[in-house]
DNA sequence: CTTCGTATGTTGCATATACAATCGTAAGTC
DNA sequence: GACTTACGATTGTATATGCAACATACGAAG
């Protein structure tokens, strides 16, 4: 069961790559997963919970709460034009933003970090396998 | 930035394997990590919290905790005998044993799907990656 | 045997993660 | 326009995750 289990070698993937990109961005007082959800509202531009809980995968009560810390350090804001339809959108900040251009060479540090820790093989296969799932169809 | 990085997609795909066993397994009452911890001691025979910890790329005080709650639930416990050097023993009780069989075909399920979602040449290359960190030099 | 170093485990803290249930409101139906 | 449906966000609950600091106890060195 060890020896062909996917969970448990995803999440050991997961793991070690999470902690490579922490160590690199804990000078900047930010996490993996808020950088994350930085770089993809930055993507996104305005865009509500629900649209990053799908687009990202993640759950919206998760996204609740994990924003709130983010709204807390100012690194992103709720829209206050666009909110005509449901929902209220999230942009970055001023702030933010200059957080995501400061952080730049960490993230290159992380990102040369990971190619030696999976490969250069490695980092193609997750490409392939992450852009897979973003193009499935939305959640039968 | 978001077109190439390694962290993001990782922990993406990791997001979504991870719902996919979770959901074969809920009706057992465990989730994939407390499944991953089953796997991974069973397969290490008696071993102490800092060996898991090492094997499995986890933080010995995450474990203290995620085991604890096992132990709550009986599926392991503290072997008494070997206790000769540091630290205590954890091994799988019979009901644990009996946990881990009555799952396989939930298991099985969930790497039906995990393998429809990340694609065959996914699992071959997740396999790899991970193989790859198991067989690192220790931690520097 | 005493001393010293170090590995082990735990606790405090902060955050991440998701499910279930709930509330409110936009959107569609008639 | 009133009714119904469905979506969005939040809250309660439970668990996961790791860092920093700590107490303890094992083992090595003398």
């Amino acid at each position: 069961m060890a020896n062909a289990c996917v969970l448990m070698r995803t999440r050991l993937v997961s793991r070690v790559v999470t902690g490579i990109y922490d160590q690199e961005l804990r000078p900047f007082g930010l996490n993996s997963s808020q950088f994350a959800l930085l770089v993809v509202i930055a993507q996104l531009g305005p865009s509500t919970r629900a649209e990053i809980s799908r687009y990202h995968h993640q759950d919206r009560s998760t996204l609740t709460r994990n924003l709130q810390v983010m709204l807390n350090q100012g690194w992103i804001e709720e829209a206050l034009e666009g909110s005509s339809g449901r929902g209220r959108s999230i942009v970055l900040t001023k702030s933010g933003r200059d957080l995501l251009h400061a952080v730049v060479p960490a993230w290159r540090a992380g990102q040369a970090q990971a190619k030696i820790t999976i490969g250069q093989s490695g980092v193609v296969a997750i490409r392939q396998i992450a852009d897979g799932i973003m193009n499935m169809p939305e959640r039968a």
